[in-house]
DNA sequence: ATTCTTATTGCAAAAACTTGCAATAAGAAA
DNA sequence: TTTCTTATTGCAAGTTTTTGCAATAAGAAT
């Protein structure tokens, strides 16, 4: 959760890339802010610290940042939501009846991922996955079709 | 890849949802299309047949008929890609370098379902995931971080 | 057939997101 | 430090997607 902004500088300058203020802002903020952030939210939360920021900035620095793989996209329904990467990878079990989320460790995935890569000489290479499906309590519940 | 109109219309008869003749020539289109078509391509197709439809219904058939699940929604960069979800699960594999698009099919995935389902009690129900990762050519490409 | 309910449509306006471009400023080089 | 290159920004205009609402029409009920 913590981030060090220094490493992701660094990362950044390695690639030819420029650290500035807009920049480190809206990634702190996506790390200060809970999972799942909207990019209006992300705006809104910038602005408050450094009101000229335009929206702009804000939609292509959420691209540049998933793009580093700093920055983990999101699609559930209709709408975007941004949260940060972290470290270790992980993913998620999304419940379609409750929505309630879980989560899955890397190794079942490295399993797939390894055999697709023998099978198909295909390097997945996915840190954060989210699977929909059905809990142990939404399947009992929805035990009509 | 052909679909059964009287199938889909009694689908979605069953659940008070009602066949207007803009959704049957919706769901044709994109059946016609190839995979991954863009909103606007399938507005393009819709109009050819049918010039009154309005861009707004072709939103929100796409929405229904993802929802109902019978298309199978794909973001791609920042492009949303729809298609048919057809009989057999099947998913893709995305190169995050060319973007080449390849197949894989549903036992590999339904190993790791399995495996969820026994572990966390999570049934997992997908049958359209997309991977990302780097495909053979590119992954010699890029062999430098 | 006719009536009735309400899901769905088209339209127009709004909201969300992207892009071209000139101005700015990060970071390397001198 | 100063200069230089060019990535990044803000702005404004453009494109894409969503939404409110009155009118329409699908399908059930009569």
């Amino acid at each position: 959760m913590t981030h060090n902004t220094k490493d992701y500088g660094n990362l950044m300058r390695e690639r030819g890339f420029r650290v500035t203020p807009q920049r480190q802002l809206i990634l702190d903020v996506i790390c200060a802010s809970g999972n799942h952030t909207t990019p209006e939210a992300i705006y809104k939360r910038v602005q408050a610290k450094f009101p000229s920021v335009n929206l702009a900035t804000i939609y292509r620095n959420l691209d540049f940042l998933c793009e580093l793989r700093l920055v983990v996209a999101t699609q559930i329904g209709r709408k975007m939501y941004y949260e940060i990467a972290g470290e270790s990878p992980h993913h998620h079990l999304v419940c379609r009846n409750c929505n309630k989320i879980e989560q899955i460790d890397h190794t079942n995935m490295k399993t797939l991922f390894n055999k697709v890569e023998r099978e198909q000489d295909f390097t997945v290479d996915m840190d954060h996955i989210t699977l929909f499906g059905l809990c142990a309590k939404c399947r009992q519940k929805t035990r009509r079709v």
